[in-house]
DNA sequence: TAGATTGTTAATCGATTAACAATC
DNA sequence: TAGATTGTTAATCGATTAACAATC
């Protein structure tokens, strides 16, 4: 099992996205020169990239699609069906929650905690809870965070909080032993020892948008 | 004004966010090693970075926190008054628009735009709008996608609809003259001629914390 | 077989680092 | 002045590209 560069693995989880897409299309196949325009990267980079998954490719015929998507799944730990609380029923946190986002890559919510009281009812059958307006995953409630304890989940945190709150939230996450967090806040968070972070930087990229627009363009 | 290189301008949101942060607690100067353990490069980096933006320090003391800032702003196009159209009333959609995501970085909401029946409040004074309890910035309103000719902003649409309704609002985007896109959805769009695309790839972010969970450790 | 397309290589390109002279 | 910290450089490192032999 081949050890993978930094940019390779950066670059998956664009593909794995593109090949979902290709998937639910019906196509079968697909040659490096597609999935380049699809994924906008060149046909070079993505034979390189792709060869240092091991041997995926046919020469004359291209790459089978599922083949593909499956050893992505299988590199980027999509199924390891990792279970995810998210902390903060706000906007975005329910927003999230409820999006294909997680269940796309295989994880789980099971729970959304909430730090101020919000409106909870539940809908459907079997019935599911529906947080503010947003309906959420089956088997997914939501909770005051002073129930964290009963919440047997400890894989991923996401954090969507206000930002008064992380530092509060933060130790909370470490306190109570959740391997990963997915920060979705402004705040930037570091990791420590076996606590792993991935700090979203969702806003990073609308400023790549602005900077286009105020000067020449970008890509 | 010197160029850029792509490496330094991917990295300018997380000093502009980082810098805010040191704001907000009245820091007044940072020196490169203090700025970088906040954004976690190495204070060379930083060093290399700063001064691609020009002479903004000075030795034996450090940046000026606000200089910094401001400087790094109004490269960004954060000083340009970009406003913003919304385009889907999903939870996502509702989420950045009230969130400080948008604001923050001197994008203003002007509208939200929904596809589908969604219920729609105002509360305050002066009135705000509500919509699916989410409360939106002042002088937002929501409207049906058919009154999209209505409205005067042209700078930035946020792409926030489902991803079945994806190619269809692209279209009405692009037709109606919107400089730049701001794709939050799971699909990969590419820009052309006049229309810039920046792909926000919010849920791959993810993929790299399952893959650091899935595999040793990321960073 | 002929055509298509991969996997791999060597060459290029760009980004990062460590060290230190300049200087506040 | 002495101490701190920048800006810059040369060396290193890693990533991308273009080309093509291998092969389905």
């Amino acid at each position: 099992m081949s050890q993978l560069s930094r940019a390779v693995i950066s670059r998956l989880p664009r593909y794995y996205r593109c090949l979902r897409i290709l998937i639910n299309n019906g196509v079968l196949r697909v040659s490096s020169e597609e999935l380049a325009g699809l994924v906008g990267l060149s046909a070079s980079q993505v034979r390189g990239d792709l060869a240092a998954l091991g041997d995926l490719g046919q020469q004359g015929y291209g790459y089978s699609v599922k083949t593909l998507y499956a050893e992505i799944a299988s590199r980027l730990g999509a199924g390891d069906g990792f279970e995810a609380v998210v902390f903060g029923a706000t906007p975005m946190g329910l927003a999230v929650a409820a999006s294909p986002a997680l269940s796309r890559r295989g994880v789980r919510v099971t729970a959304v905690l909430h730090t101020k009281p919000v409106d909870i009812a539940t809908c459907g059958d079997p019935p599911k809870t529906v947080c503010c307006g947003v309906v959420l995953p089956d088997c997914c409630g939501v909770y005051p965070i002073t129930e964290l304890g009963k919440i047997k989940s400890r894989d991923i945190a996401v954090l969507a909080c206000d930002d008064e709150e992380v530092p509060e939230l933060y130790r909370l996450i470490a306190d109570h032993g959740f391997a990963g967090v997915w920060n979705l806040t402004e705040l930037e968070l570091r990791g420590f020892a076996k606590l792993l972070v991935v700090n979203a930087r969702v806003g990073d990229s609308l400023m790549l948008l602005t900077y286009g627009l105020h000067s020449g363009d970008w890509e």
